[in-house]
RNA sequence: AGGGGUGUAGCCAAGCGGUAAGGCACCUGAUUCUGGUUCAGGCAUUCGGGGGUUCAAAUCCUCCCACCCCUGCCA
């Protein structure tokens, strides 16, 4: 645990998990497992259970093992078994030497059916699947039993044993469990458990043709590992009694299925069908663009891999259906970028300062502080000279009562240089704002009020400290700001139509912004704080000439949330 | 003949018969060479609603209401 991670609450399958430790149920062990299934990236949602899994297991000297649910070979595929590893990797937990695929037991699962179809507890379909769902009844009708349903054990055995040798057409027959047509729960309604299916896998190839479903095959592959508790998500907890009813009648050893709720967030979708859609259609430029909720997305926007799992600490788990508010992902990340990011000057919408008192060819370095929340992060050089670049923003003509920066006649600090004082604007024939005037105190370099007999209240004093970037000296990089990909709080209110409510202004690029000089040669992937705008990371688009740099998230803007209310 | 769940502040969420934790958001004020950070304070007389049990109920009982999930040979 770093220094900055927060201590992760209780909950109620922490409770749960406490009761069985000391009813000694399993000795007391505790083995828990992520099982992802290989056909997509994984998200800010995955990343719950990540947390969930891998740290309960370690709060409890238990393991936690990496699993790929891999039981449909049409959707699956390796790029994305690698893409969750080195995702689960970078969150910062470890599976050891437990990494496994469903599809390792394809042989056990394939005899603990041949031992259900013995028992007398499976049996194969002929059905085609708009008879097998006429069959099925409906949520308030129970279904009808299969006219196949009571083969023999002996004709079971012998076409479960053509089908697995691909004597039958894709989809022509299944292998189902016998539990009750008439249950109201319609998992037990003679479930499918093997389908056929030609289609190549991604680990086991051609090898085989028939496939095993998700209730049969999870349940025993919880019970292989010996899982001791198996965390899913809410939608799961109707499959529940199916999970129970392979384990009792195979008589093997029975993990306990927990479910808890998935985690939403405002202002973005999480399912991986959308964001898939999002991919596929091209309003996003991948799976890791940073607008999207992934990992991979959230890692390039700049986040680190503690504020995930602080965020995940702080949402807790629970049952109740629930929207996070994204700003609770947000405060996270300025949370712990404040307390390691280091400081620079950068200036988005540059506006010309020219100083008029300042010598034509002299140059000045000035020392800056690299964080201020960090006395080991040393300082560095900043250079200063006639010339500069501020923020338009910093500066108004006509400004309001409450605007403290930059205006005509009105003095403000350059930070680390000298207070700077505006004397005159230059405008185009437009009458767009092209420059502005400012004369220097040399008295206040470094950016310090001298003390004087002239203010008998002390220090002199500025009512803002503005940043800026010397011209002849800049970086010359871009900048991508994000925002909110959907404008609605909830984008999946309408359903399918989700893509109606995307933001067209989520990302805005900024090819030509000013950067203080020692963000010249960046590595991909470090952070900043340009200061008094936000944090941002160095995107792998970079190239020696220029820095592309994401914007994180911006700092908390008090002057912003003033000026909405204006 | 439907089944399975969930309701505590704007958003999360503790609470498990003894008188509503915490976080985010929001609002004050202080400090500040980032309108950042930090600090101090505020923010549910009430727990979906009605009855009941009890000296005492968010917690137990009961009836009602609302919302979510389930009719893939997906997971």
């Amino acid at each position: 645990m770093s220094d900055n991670e927060i201590k992760s609450p209780s909950n109620f399958i922490k409770q749960k998990i406490k009761d069985d430790i000391e009813k000694n149920i399993n000795e007391g062990r505790v083995h828990t497992r992520f099982p992802p299934e290989p056909n997509g990236y994984l998200h800010i949602g995955h990343a719950k259970s990540i947390c969930l899994n891998f740290g309960v297991a370690s709060e409890f000297n238990g393991l936690c093992n990496l699993r790929f649910d891999d039981t449909n070979p049409s959707r699956e595929e390796e790029e994305y078994v690698n893409a969750i590893i080195e995702d689960v990797k970078w969150l910062g937990f470890d599976w050891g030497e437990r990494k496994h695929y469903a599809s390792d037991y394809f042989d056990r699962l394939y005899d603990y059916a041949v031992q259900l179809i013995k028992d007398g507890k499976a049996f194969v379909c002929d059905l085609t699947p708009d008879e097998m769902r006429e069959h099925r009844g409906t949520l308030t009708e129970p279904g009808k039993e299969s006219p196949y349903r009571d083969r023999t054990v002996e004709e079971n055995l012998e076409l479960f044993e053509k089908m697995k040798a691909g004597e039958f057409d894709d989809g022509s027959r299944t292998l189902r469990a016998k539990i009750d047509m008439s249950s109201g729960n319609i998992n037990m309604r003679d479930p499918v458990i093997y389908r056929i299916q030609r289609a190549t896998h991604h680990m086991t190839g051609d090898k085989w043709c028939i496939y095993p479903m998700y209730d049969f095959t999870h349940c025993i592959s919880d019970s292989i590992e010996s899982i001791t508790h198996s965390l899913c998500t809410l939608e799961f907890e109707d499959h529940r009694p199916l999970y129970d009813w392979f384990l009792d009648e195979l008589n093997v050893f029975h993990p306990q299925q927990i479910e808890f709720a998935r985690l939403n967030l405002s202002y973005m979708v999480m399912s991986k069908r959308k964001l898939l859609m999002l991919v596929h259609d091209g309003d996003v430029k991948g799976w890791d663009d940073p607008r999207m909720p992934t990992i991979s997305g959230l890692r390039r926007r700049g986040y680190t891999p503690v504020s995930i799992r602080n965020f995940c600490d702080r949402i807790g788990v629970a049952k109740a259906e629930s929207t996070v508010d994204i700003a609770m992902l947000e405060f996270c990340i300025r949370e712990d970028l404040n307390k390691h990011a280091p400081r620079v000057m950068a200036v988005l919408n540059p506006l010309k300062v020219v100083i008029t008192n300042y010598p034509d060819d002299k140059a000045d370095e000035l020392d800056a502080i690299n964080n201020p929340e960090d006395p080991n992060a040393g300082t560095r050089k900043v250079p200063f000279s006639k010339v500069l670049y501020i923020e338009r923003d910093d500066f108004m003509e006509d400004p309001p009562k409450k605007f403290f920066r930059l205006a005509p006649g009105r003095e403000v600090r350059l930070r680390y240089a000298y207070f700077v004082t505006c004397i005159d604007i230059v405008k185009d024939s437009n009458g767009e704002i092209t420059e502005i005037h400012c004369t220097y105190d040399p008295e206040t370099r470094g950016g310090n009020a001298p003390d004087g007999p002239a203010c008998r209240t002390g220090r002199r004093k500025v009512k803002a400290t503005i940043h800026w970037v010397s011209a002849e000296h800049a970086v010359e990089g871009e900048v991508r700001l994000y925002n909110h990909l959907f404008i609605k709080e909830n984008p999946e209110a309408g359903g399918d139509d989700f893509k109606s409510n995307m933001n067209p202004d989520s990302l805005e690029v900024l090819p030509a912004c000013y950067m203080e000089p020692s963000l010249k040669d960046v590595q991909p992937g470090s952070r900043y704080q340009f200061e008094r705008l936000g944090y941002f990371c160095v995107d792998p688009d970079s190239t020696a000439e220029k820095p592309v740099f994401n914007r994180t998230v911006t700092l908390r803007d008090t002057w912003a949330k003033l000026q909405k209310k204006m």
